[in-house]
DNA sequence: GTCTATATAAAGATAGAC
DNA sequence: GTCTATCTTTATATAGAC
């Protein structure tokens, strides 16, 4: 049934990474299957609750993870609001695009309401909570001067995502260079 | 057939806001009937070739009318960097998103290759290029130093969009008042 | 744990009556 | 231009053999 097997976790890295690539409604059970190597009946083996359960627990554990992983990256920059801001943009722009209004106006729908609205936490905590955390402590360090961050935030997640749905032949350089660039700008825009 | 009737443009109409808003996989012809009032088979009438073909043309209108309109906007506040970038945000925030990301990894990649890369071209003469012109001219009146406006660009208008994705209980004050102030924030970001 | 076979339902699509 | 009826394909899902 539900074990924790090796085969079952197979099953569950390759939905992650397809529902994060396509979202919930253009993945099917057969996509899965073929990417895992197996006959896609077999899937069912392992995901009793069918395929809505099955994106529930995968996207649970994706937005946990990515949440734990921008904690970590924020922790290894304590204090010093520029170095934070740099090692989140090189977390973003080394994970697949979390795309929350996909996951609002596409994914989230197509499910349950309690758990969407558990994912739709998850998803918050894991990208515009963390960020507004870093501009709060350099505003009670007096560094910014912002009252409303949470827009600020919204903006610094939103513009680094951007660098995975524009294509790169609009833009030169490597992302993590214009990423960097761009915090200065950010900074300097709202430092006292 | 694919005439141009009224009945016709009520089904187009009808299938533009749900594409817009769902994405390609996630809306049926049936919803799109649905929304129309009229049995689904009836559209097949108006959409010879089909569903795909219904997306193509709609979205290629979708985006032209994009373009357009953020165009006229910025025409009106010609010479005024900050003006027209509040013009933008207004414009912007008006919209559906346009949702680049969703386009790019779950849309376009259902339809043709050819297709796929005329809407995509048109998405971004309709989102990145105009902001892009308008920060080229600001730099070319000496007002801002940046080198590559690609990215300055996509920040603002991701920006901007994020605004359609936070959900409202995690920012107070209305949209447009975020907004323009993101446009100081950036202003100040890359100002001479 | 995976397969074949099969069931069920939904979606895309066409034909022909009105 | 819209409907009913029908067809085909695809997707979700289950049963049972190996």
């Amino acid at each position: 049934m539900s074990s924790n097997s090796e085969a079952r976790e197979r099953v569950l890295k390759a939905a992650e990474q397809l529902f994060v690539e396509r979202g919930y409604e253009a993945v099917t059970v057969k996509d899965i299957a073929k990417a895992v190597g197996i006959h896609h009946a077999s899937i069912y083996h392992h995901i009793p609750g069918g395929k809505s359960a099955l994106y529930v627990e995968v996207m649970t554990r994706h937005m946990q993870r990515y949440r734990e992983g921008i904690k970590a990256v924020i922790d290894r920059g304590q204090g010093d609001l520029r170095k934070q801001l740099q090692h989140i943009a090189a977390w973003i722009i080394s994970q697949p695009p979390v795309n929350i209004i996909r996951l609002e106006t596409s994914d989230l729908p197509s499910i349950g309401d309690t758990q969407a609205d558990n994912i739709s936490n998850l998803a918050f905590e894991a990208t515009l909570l963390p960020i507004m955390k870093v501009l709060e402590d350099a505003r009670n360090r007096g560094e910014i001067e912002h009252q409303n961050l949470g827009y600020i935030a919204g903006a610094i997640f939103a513009s680094m995502e951007a660098f995975h749905g524009i294509s790169n032949k609009y833009v030169d350089g490597s992302r993590l260079l214009m990423a960097n660039k761009l915090i200065e700008v950010f900074i300097r825009g709202i430092k006292v």
